[in-house]
Order: structure tokens, then C-alpha cells, then sequence
DNA sequence: GTCCTGATGTGCT
DNA sequence: GCACATCAGGACA
């Protein structure tokens, strides 16, 4: 059973963890992808690392400044996918009740099915480096902007409930942004091997 | 392992 | 112009 939108319409400090150990799940033509979460970063209206910081609400019929943030407005469990340095699609889950504005960036999973497919699809010589960070994972995953606004609570590309384990959560500062840096909203698996390297 | 650089599109100022 | 929620590859240790 995908997470339905209710999963993501919180707050996105508790979403972010909460998504630590559920499945992210691609249904291709050539066989399915899945892999564990295990490491996601919070962004939220009031945080000026976030595309939708500073953008006027259009439910509230004020306009947009971005185009690309525009998607953050669209509900809970809807994707937000964008290009950074010119190459590389990250993946994003928007949160919040509809009207607000936060997003939980996906920055790391754990291979678990198709990981021939993921070697197709990236030239990684060590296992671990098929989906250790945000770019890796989207390669890996066959995600592009073609995703950007759709829904992940339901096929072809989902998140499923996963095991719950006895996994510690840690937290550290977000990685490669200039604003807010000091915000420890980045959560991940302590000890996963598949933890994106820093 | 570390440090450094180049590739590249989009949305700002 | 320039900054950017990145990564791979090379030089060196």
C-alpha cells in the first residue's frame, strides 16, 4: 500500500524523519526499482534554503515569484523534482497541509531490487555508490523532470510503509546549501552504509 | 583516503 | 553576470 497524501499533510520537521526506513518504489517497463530511505533534508516556508520562501500563496490568489516553486503549493504527497548545477534531478516530497508550503528532499536510499538496472544506469564501481546522494538516487531511479508534479501516493512512483527496525536517527546540519546552514534538518540512519559520504 | 576542478541549465540581480 | 539542495575524475599522499 503506497503512504497516502495524509502521511505527507504534516508538519515537515515530522514528515522528514518519519520517512526514514519506507520504500521508495519505481514500476519501470524493465522491472521495479526499490530502495530503503535512509536519508532525507526538511525545507519549510520560513526557511530561506527553500524555493517557496518568500512566494506569495496562490490558494490565497497572491502570485508566485518562481515558476520552479510553484509545485510546493500543489498538496501533500505531491513530487517536487528539479535540476540543480545544470545536470542533476533531485527528488522531493511535498508536505503540509494544501495552501502551505515545505518539501522533505530525498537524499539517499538503500538499494534493495533492480540493482542491475541501477548499474545500467550509472557507471558506479562500489555497490554503495549507486544511490548515495540526491543526484545518484534520481539516475539510479530513471526520475526526471517528467516527474516534477505529480503524485507520489500512488504508481508508477511511490513510497511504501517499510519494516520498522532498530534504527538510531540522527541529525546533522543540511549539506551544499549557503542559507540557514545552521538549521540541523538533515535526518539519516546512523551507521547505514548508504548514507551519501561527506 | 584528501583536495581541486570542470561540467552544465535555470532563475535570479 | 553569478549562485546554485551535485558529482566524477584527476593529482597527490
Amino acid at each position: 500500500m503506497p503512504l497516502a497524501p495524509s502521511f505527507f499533510a504534516r508538519s515537515t520537521l515530522e514528515v522528514a524523519p518519519a520517512l526514514l526506513g519506507a520504500i521508495l518504489v519505481h514500476d519501470l517497463p524493465e522491472g521495479r526499482i526499490t530502495g530503503r530511505v535512509v536519508e532525507t533534508e526538511a525545507y519549510t516556508q520560513d526557511d530561506p534554503a527553500c524555493h517557496g520562501f518568500g512566494v506569495k500563496n496562490e490558494v490565497s490568489g497572491e502570485i508566485a515569484a518562481h515558476r520552479r516553486g510553484r509545485v510546493l503549493f500543489e498538496g501533500p504527497g505531491t513530487s517536487y523534482v528539479y535540476l540543480v548545477y545544470g545536470m542533476y534531478w533531485l527528488l522531493n516530497v511535498v508536505t503540509e497541509p494544501k495552501g502551505a508550503c515545505g518539501a522533505v528532499l530525498i537524499r539517499a536510499v538503500e538499494p534493495l531490487e533492480g540493482i542491475d538496472q541501477m548499474r545500467q544506469r550509472r557507471k558506479a564501481r562500489r555497490p554503495r555508490d549507486l544511490t548515495n546522494g540526491p543526484g545518484k538516487l534520481t539516475q539510479a531511479f530513471a526520475v526526471d523532470q517528467t516527474f516534477n508534479g505529480r503524485m507520489l501516493t500512488e504508481p508508477p512512483l511511490f513510497f511504501e510503509e517499510g519494516e520498522v527496525e532498530n534504527d538510531v536517527i540522527a541529525t546533522s546540519p543540511r549539506i551544499g546549501i549557503s542559507k540557514a546552514k545552521e538549521r540541523p534538518w538533515r535526518f539519516f540512519i546512523e551507521g547505514n552504509p548508504y548514507v551519501s559520504p561527506n
